[in-house]
DNA sequence: TAATATTTTTAGATTAGCCTAAAAATATCT
DNA sequence: AGATATTTTTAGGCTAATCTAAAAATATTA
């Protein structure tokens, strides 16, 4: 019995709270992650649980199974396969794919993936930066540091943005800051917590909101 | 408002219906081609009447209306590219590609498939031989002939075949029948309609269920 | 044309996924 | 601890898409 759509967006929901938050997972948590009522979130788990995807204790919460973190997993790595080939075959930029790979994740072929991974060279990494897990699941993991957590004086360059949506990622296109981007902290504003980068020679001002989505790896 | 995939199948069966027989299709041979009873077909024709797609009387039949055709027909245009996709891009073989490319017709995103149109460099014709409809749902028409309709003595190039399940075109490779395969007549069977044809210097005996699937180019 | 067979539609039920409103459990605060 | 607020679950209902069985319409055939 193969998951649904539904039932595969829940999963891939409860491990992408599951991976910034830790313990397990409120049903509110996961009806603000899907834009659904708590009510639709408890019917849903309750379903998933009976399928052993998840373990779950009323009142308490949520958590992955070992089959249902497997199928959440493969669920990412399609994704991101699916925005890699968007953009480095189809010159979408990355703002512009991550509701089509929504759709295409959903794509039911092993052989499919298989032949996409090979054909886009194995990619490690995709368009915004987040590691492609392997067929087992497995992905590779990086010295990261959130940009809102660098001292004054530090220098990086952009390695990954935590969230994908279409705004934020033209934000930064505005701002000039994309992967590879190369910045240094000039100042730290304590009242709102925001930062003063150098970018290529001019001042920016990011708030605490987005240079919390921003992943750096240290130069200096 | 947009359709729902099964909406979206319903219209792709009563199109192919259409294609071949001619007239109204029945509720029947629409059961029959989705697999799914004669009831579930009427609830379905009614929506799609209601929504505009289909003319509908009853217990006479259905026909499609220009919206109906549109949409089929872009649903035909997305259809034939992913295959050739799959077979130009990712090595798939023509028998492996119609249940994946049946999943992938329904990904929504105007821009993914006219990228994807330019980026195969704008086939006319998918790994079947079928013509790939263009933006407007127009497609390039070829004079050709059933190879059972052909007479003992001519001559011809396979440019399409009509059904595209695994089991027919697995035979088909067997028999070293593949599309551009030029062939010739050898004798024609009465009393149960089979055809002799001359393919690479070997006789292969073709069932009139074989040869009425396959379309030729005339060479002679 | 009347009887029979076939096709199509209607009626009524089922399942997945969703909703709102109310009840139950847990957390927080004085 | 008791009152209040928040979170979560339950109850009951809705829609899309399906099914089977029965009824209605159409087609066929003696």
């Amino acid at each position: 019995m193969p998951l649904s759509q539904t039932e595969e967006n829940y999963l891939k929901a409860v491990y992408k709270i599951a991976e910034s938050d830790q313990g397990s997972v409120s049903t509110n948590a996961i009806a603000k992650m899907m834009s659904t009522s708590a009510a639709s979130v408890t019917d849903m788990i309750k379903r998933l649980s009976e399928k052993g995807y998840v373990d779950y204790v009323k009142y308490y919460g949520v958590e992955l199974t070992t089959l249902g973190k497997t199928a959440a997993t493969i669920l990412i790595r399609k994704h991101r396969l699916w925005e890699t080939f968007l953009v480095s075959q189809l010159d979408f930029s990355w703002e512009e794919v991550h509701d089509i790979a929504e759709q295409l994740e959903h794509i039911q072929s092993k052989e499919l993936i298989e032949r996409l991974d090979k054909y886009l060279g194995f990619p490690k990494f995709d368009p915004h930066g987040d590691p492609i897990p392997n067929t087992e699941g497995k992905f590779t993991l990086r010295n990261q540091t959130i940009l809102a957590d660098m001292a004054i004086g530090e220098q990086g360059q952009v390695i990954a943005v935590k969230i994908h949506d279409t705004p934020f990622l033209q934000h930064l296109n505005q701002i000039g800051i994309q992967i590879n981007t190369p910045l240094r902290i000039v100042s730290k504003q304590d009242y709102d917590q925001s930062t003063t980068v150098l970018v290529e020679d001019s001042e920016i001002l990011l708030s605490h909101k987005v240079a919390s989505q921003i992943l750096l790896k240290k130069t200096s």
